[in-house]
DNA sequence: CAATGTGAACGTGTTCACAGCA
DNA sequence: TGCTGTGAACACGTTCACATTG
């Protein structure tokens, strides 16, 4: 552990959550070890990807036979930081937010949300699912307190940029962000968009010829 | 109109909605010209790349001064099949898909929702804001009958790859797949993905260092 | 002897730098 | 003069091909 990672491409690190989850997959449909060709095809991406995509980060595989998957998963968990429990707040509980809290695909995979934020006072107290929403100014007490790395944004584009900074200076150091904007962060602060309106606009470029 | 556009890079494609954006809010604000230079500040990206990216489609500036934004505006809309409504329909009405119709992002960019389906005897009959939900064997007639060219996928994973094979069958040409599973399509049919918790599992492989 | 791991070749996307033009 | 548009140079990611090895 704690090897020299010498640039890793950051595209390879969008892809190793692709092989976890096809793992997990194979593991559960009881197979033990799978070569780069079979995970390839699942994948849909070729062998020689797979193979130089595990080489940035070691040796998993065994020459004639392929990897084991119980393995190659836990080596893989492990780089991603995915042994342990990830907490994340939420900023904004309107509908979007509301949805994100009630969304039952987190917590399986290790990330909780422990606090729920809005700047409007008419939230404030209110309950969403088992969490109290918290005012604002809450934000870098329970952040430090109860060791919040992740901060979800679910409030509308005007608001977005502000809720990030703020996010920002109370040590958060990872942002999901779901308004519709490209947010501005230090360095060192990570930022995952995601933004179905963007998705639909360049999908409509393949399809306006045939409508 | 027409015109050969040999080979446009997709990330180009990717990055086109990113500048609609921008250029409509630099509308909003009352500006009428911009340049690589200013749009590049706002977008953190190189006044370069937005020239090359733009340089695929057309000339759109002018030299010493710049780039009109209604103009270009006008154009980029063009270029990404966004001047008219786009219908869609979607799949499955559990808890994501009840957010995903009530989401109200999608129609001031000219994205309806026009149509429901679920393949619960349950959900079928029920309303969902003012849609009602169909049985999955409505989808062909519905698809045709009324134009719908985008799909939204919004069922447990283990029936995605299903749901999606009808949508193409009854002439789909668009996915928007919520599901967390990286679907088969054939060629011809444009697919975007929707996966929170990918984006999150790739963020924790820059965030563990310093948990 | 099947399949990995990896330098080298290749291809694609980004940036540079400047000619051309309003 | 200021900024676009674009070939050329560069950097980066993917694929190839094969030596290596259990």
């Amino acid at each position: 552990m704690n090897v020299m990672q010498p640039e890793v491409p950051e595209v390879v690190v969008l892809r190793l959550p692709l092989y976890v989850r096809a793992l997990t997959q194979l593991e559960r449909e009881g197979m033990n070890v799978v070569s780069s060709q079979q995970l390839g095809e699942r994948l849909q991406m070729t062998p020689a990807q797979i193979r130089k995509d595990l080489s940035y980060f070691g040796r998993f595989g065994k020459q004639g036979r392929g990897y084991s998957i119980q393995f190659l998963l836990e080596e893989l968990r492990e780089i991603l930081g995915l042994t342990g429990e990830w907490r994340a707040c939420l900023v904004g509980v309107g509908r979007l937010g509301r949805a994100i809290i009630n969304y039952t695909g987190f917590a399986p995979e290790g990330f909780t949300i422990v606090a729920a934020f809005d700047s409007s006072e008419n939230q404030v107290g209110t309950a969403v699912g088992d969490l109290a929403v918290r005012p604002m100014s809450h934000l870098p007490y329970v952040v430090n307190e109860v060791g919040v790395s992740i901060g979800i944004v679910a409030v509308p584009a005007a608001q977005a940029q502000t809720v990030i900074d703020r996010l920002v200076e109370s040590g958060i150091k990872g942002i999901l962000n779901y308004a519709p904007v490209a947010p501005y962060v230090p360095r060192g602060v990570v930022v995952r968009n995601i933004d179905p309106v963007l998705s639909l606009q360049s999908m409509t470029f393949y399809l306006k010829n045939e409508r």
